[in-house]
This record gives C-alpha cells, structure tokens and sequence, in this order.
DNA sequence: TACCGTTATGTAATCGATTACACATCACTG
DNA sequence: CAGTGATGTGTAATCGATTACATAACGGTA
C-alpha cells in the first residue's frame, strides 16, 4: 500500500521509463513516441498522479497564478469582473489570487511581494488610484511584471488595459436626456482620485456642451461612488432654485442615494427631475423607479483583461497601442422622463 | 551590479554567516544569538532579499495558502464575505486563491486537486451544494484537509462551520410582523438545494406556528435567492385572494423583486401588504419602500471562518463541537407596517 | 561500409529554501 | 578538572519536478 502521494518517479517505474519522458509527456506530449506516451498515461492514472506545483514553481520559475488588486472586496461591482476573469484563467489552468488594495495605498514594494516571491506571474489591477511612479517601478523591474488594466487605469501608464467606453455611455445618457427636453443638467461625480469619475465628469461637460445644455458651477457636485453620496448630493439639490432637471450620476449606487434623498424631500423623480446611473448592476431593474443607466459588460470584461494577461504571460507581445474599449449600452427606464419646467417662482 | 534575485546565500554571504542561521532568524529567531540576528537582518534589507514560496513550499510542504470555494462569485453577498476573510488571512501571512465552484458539481476529486498540487493548504468553503460523500472523501484524506464552511454549510458534515443565527433571525421577522397585526403568514423560499433555503424555511413556520399565526400550503412559494424568483412570486401573490398580509422572503432579493412586482400589480407596500428580506445588503436602505429585513453580519463571518481555518492549519484541535453561530439582528424600515386586513370580498 | 541526421529516451544537474545532525563554545557542577 | 547541559552555528541532505546534455537506434546516402 502506498502511502505517501505518488510522484514522478513512481509513475515512471510504474510505466518502465525514466522520469524525463514522463515530464515530457506531461509538458510536451509530441516528443514522445505514441507507445511510451500511452503506457505513461496509463501510469499516470494508476498511480493518481498530480504535479507538485511548488516542485514546478520552483523549477520553471513561475506560478501559474494571476494576482488580481481589487480597491475594495466589498463593493459588488467587482465580483463580476473577478468572476469573468476567473473563469478564463481557470480553463487556461491558471489560479487567482486576490488582495484587497484597500485602505492602504499600494507601492511598488508591495506588488514586487507578491511577483518576487513567486506568488504571482502577472496582475489584474481593477484600482486606479495607485501611484503612476510606483507602477512604473513595478513594469521597469527585470523582468518586467506583465500587468493589464480592468476597469479603472492609471492616466500615463503604458500597458494594457479594458475598460468600458465611459464617454459614450455618458453621451447617450445626456442626448437621451437632452431629446426629453432637458435643458439644465447637472452632475453628481465620483471619487476625486479616481480615473473614471473624471472620466464621466468630462465627457459630461463635453456632451452637454455639445448639445448645447445649460451647466453651472454648483450644478456639479462632488462625491465618491457610494450611496450615501447620493444622499448627501440630494441635500443640496433639494435647496437648489431653477437647478437642473436632469441629473447624470456617475454611478448607479449614487443615483439611489439622490433618488432616495429627493423622495424623503417630496421631490419627484421623474416628474420633477429626471436622474440617471452608470454600471446597470442587477439592483436598478427594481428599483423605484426604475433606473435608466449604462450597461457594462462586467463579465466579458473580466474573460478580456484575462485573455490579455495570458497573452503577455505566453510572451506575446504587449498588444500595446490602445486600450481595449468595451461598448456599453444605454438601458432606458422610469428614473428619466420628459422635462417639466420648474414653476419660475 | 547584482542581475538577479537575492537568495539565502547572497544573504548569509553578506552576514557573514551560514544560510541555516539565515533561515532561522526568518523563521524562529528565538534561537539566534542578538547580534547575529541583526547582522542577518540588516543584510537582508540591504541585499532586498525575499523568500522564494515555490522553495519554501517545495521543502515544508506547504502553500500558506487557502482556497475560497464560492458558489457564485457574480453574487455581491459573497464579495463582503471574501472581504472578511482576506483580511484576517493576510494578516496571519496567508494567501487566497479564489474559485468559482458555481455551475460545476464539484467531487472530492476536484477539490483533492488543489490539496494534492499543494496548491493550497485547506478550504473555506461557502456553497452548501457539495455533496455530503464527497465532501467526506476530502476530509477522510490522510492527512485530513482542514475544511471551514462560511455561511452555508452541508448537513450531516462534521467540522466547523461559522453561519448567522438564521432560525433566530426569522423569528424576529415573524414576530414583530405578529406585533403588527398581521395574522395571515407566506414566504418565499430559497432554492430546493440549499440549506439556507431549508433553515428559513422550517423556522418561518415554526415560528408561525409558536404565536398562533395561519398558514396555508400554497402560501408557501418556492423561489431561488434571485431578483426574478421574487417576481414570479409576485404574479402568484396578485392572483390571491384572501392571501397572507405578510411575506417573509428567503432573501432581500426576492423581496426587491416580489415588492417590484406586487407594485407594478398595484398592490401597495406596506399598505396592502408587508415584505420582510434576508441579508441587509446595502441596497435595502435606498430601496422604496425601505426593506425591513436581518442583518448579518459578514464581514466577521469571513474573518471568525479564516480564524477558524487558521487555527485548524496550525494544528489545533477541530474545535469541533457546535458550529460557530453569529447574532443576527432586526432591521426595521418601511416595507412592513400594521396589518390592514383585505376587503372579504 | 562509414557517416550523418533524426527521433526517442535516459542520466544527472538544477531550482532555493529548510532542517536533521554534527560540532563548538561556554558556564556550571560535583 | 572532567563532565554535563545549554546555546549558537555550520554542513549537507532534502523536497519533486524540469531540462541540458549525452546516448542509442535506425534509415538513408555517398
């Protein structure tokens, strides 16, 4: 009886070759001629076999694992993208590996952690708020540390990223709006630091612009992604005389927050303002009312931020040139309806 | 200029010392005279010197690793769980990997292959659809595989699981809805599949029973944890007559959904009838009308489940016994209110 | 026949840390 | 002073797979 697992040279007493040729059966199965590689497979089986991974790590110097960064386990926007990238690494036989950038901010030192030690062969960095220098450091290590970017990025950074197409889903909110009548618009933004707020916030000015709407200086009010920055934006919407009647929020968690904030002030959304989102998470479908905001497509995102990261791990080339830019969609509901003029009081 | 990676020579050259006396002042430094150990220490920083996991794990046999198993990594339950746990596993210098157990019915032989690879040194696992035999297969392994359940947990398997006080949590539902007047009971279950379905389940009509409330067997609905399920409950509900004044849902979802459709049918809450959910996800708060529901809490259940594992790896006991139950508590908003009792047409 | 190129396989070095065992030193004790 | 135990350190074996290099066998060609 066995007791201890079978390793490689069991499995190559038991098939009446040497353990070379069972690896390359393994690894590089053409090599073998038809016979040898069947009676190796057989023993494989028998015996129960399975790789050392740390025996191969160590060897070959790699992991075959992808560390993922996620700014903030907690917030559900992101289980959908690990859950996308999760599923095309596991069919390549890689593992994730997943740390919460959290609270700390994240230095080059950090990362270097995880990829010298082995842990990690490449990154999935979902947060844009790390430090431009860090990073830099991090790529410009011998060898370099392949990393792709999904979701957020780092303005600077030269590598690959996926991201979804934030200007034309705030475009076609604000023309949606626009074609209901709107004419005074206002923004509640994301997190100061973060990519994507200035992002939307941006293409917001733009877009408007473009269409030729009215904005204000305090019409754009600060905030961060959550809910309660919807909250604390309805505050001041509420005090607000002649202010905008349509308010593009740069998430859907804060579109909840205003919408909450404006009904516990008798404010009517749609009637008397029309208010929308960004990222269509599984929630705004039944929401009161519903919401109308930008899809993302979170978990083919996920399958292409991997796809991108296994490439450069094979040696690909950085397929460089321009980030991948994913579409999105406008999904249409009930938070959004024609303007109504605000009784010039 | 040094090219490659530091090693333990490279360190104990510089220290002026052996690579045994390296290693034990990285790992038991107790037994390393004062002077030596800083000597070591310093040429470590200054040589930047980080140890290699494949070496390590190679000769100790270990990963520092814990493998996640979670049904459905898209579900934003779970992220706040993960959060949990990889806090309180990074601070004890482990790693987690992350899978995806979700359409796939895991076997032991699956499971065996992250154990057996060394890929990782014990299991947290989340999904309460494991089969019980196979479950028992990885556990009767030698050596035995440290297992934790999170949340779910599969009947008739004995090891540590850590797990809201669910029976607790319903019985507060049901009894501040008796409070309110409502006599008249329904639920709407979780899948067929799941314990947490089962746990609800059996308590909501013990409870029902305990203060004397009614039930009938087509008020009871079977559903998933889904947004849809309480939908197509809703549908069921409007065609009711006589029904039940208040609904206890297996989950906040079924209750946005259920609430969503109710609504839609012009049935108010909480004016026609009262809905209760599960979970206390954030979106409960901003929801219209704002869902009474239980609160759990996760991110300690995530950080108790990696205690416990850890414990479980450095040795300890299985601390066996009663699995680890966590205090629930209720959340009363506005989906529930005084019972109103309908016309009897 | 002698030589060469393929193809298939084996031998043994190697990856980098941990650790069993051996050894040296020193302070005490009887 | 010899003997004993505690303390600190070094030498070298070891974990299990991969792979550079060597070798063998064979068919074909000059």
């Amino acid at each position: 009886m066995k007791t201890s697992k079978p390793k490689v040279v069991d499995v190559a007493r038991m098939a009446g070759v040497s353990t070379a040729t069972v690896s390359r059966v393994l690894n590089d199965p053409s090599v073998v001629s038809e016979a040898t590689r069947e009676a190796v497979l057989k023993a494989v089986k028998d015996t129960g076999y399975r790789v050392n991974r740390a025996a191969r790590n160590l060897r070959t110097n790699t992991s075959r694992t992808v560390l993922a960064l996620v700014p903030n386990l907690s917030n559900p926007f992101f289980s959908n993208i690990l859950s996308g990238l999760e599923r095309e690494l596991s069919a390549a036989d890689y593992s994730l590996l997943v740390t919460d950038s959290g609270d700390v901010q994240l230095t080059a030192d950090q990362i270097q952690r995880y990829i010298a030690a082995g842990q990690a062969d490449g990154l999935v960095i979902l947060d844009g708020s790390i430090d431009l220098n860090e990073l830099q450091m991090v790529q410009s290590a011998v060898p370099p540390v392949p990393i792709v970017f999904a979701c957020e990025w780092v303005e600077g950074f030269s590598g690959p990223s996926v991201r979804a197409d934030n200007e034309a889903g705030i475009r076609m909110l604000v023309q949606h709006l626009w074609q209901q009548g709107h004419r005074r618009f206002g923004h509640v933004a994301g997190p100061d630091t973060n990519v994507l707020s200035h992002r939307r916030q941006n293409a917001f000015e733009q877009a408007v612009q473009d269409c030729g709407g009215e904005i204000q200086h305090g019409w754009m009010l600060p905030g961060d992604f959550s809910i309660a920055a919807g909250k604390e934006a309805a505050a001041r919407v509420a005090a607000m005389r002649d202010g905008p009647t349509a308010w593009v929020c740069a998430s859907d968690q804060i579109a909840f927050g205003l919408i909450a904030g404006l009904t516990e002030a008798g404010i009517k959304v749609p009637d008397d303002v029309s208010v929308t989102g960004f990222d269509n998470i599984e929630m705004t479908e039944v929401f009161n009312p519903p919401l109308t905001t930008i899809h993302q497509h979170r978990n083919k995102m996920g399958n292409e931020a991997a796809r991108c990261l296994l490439q450069l791990l094979r040696g690909g080339q950085p397929s460089q040139a321009a980030p991948t830019v994913m579409p999105v969609y406008l999904v249409d509901r009930q938070s959004t309806g024609p303007a109504r003029e605000k009784a010039q009081a």
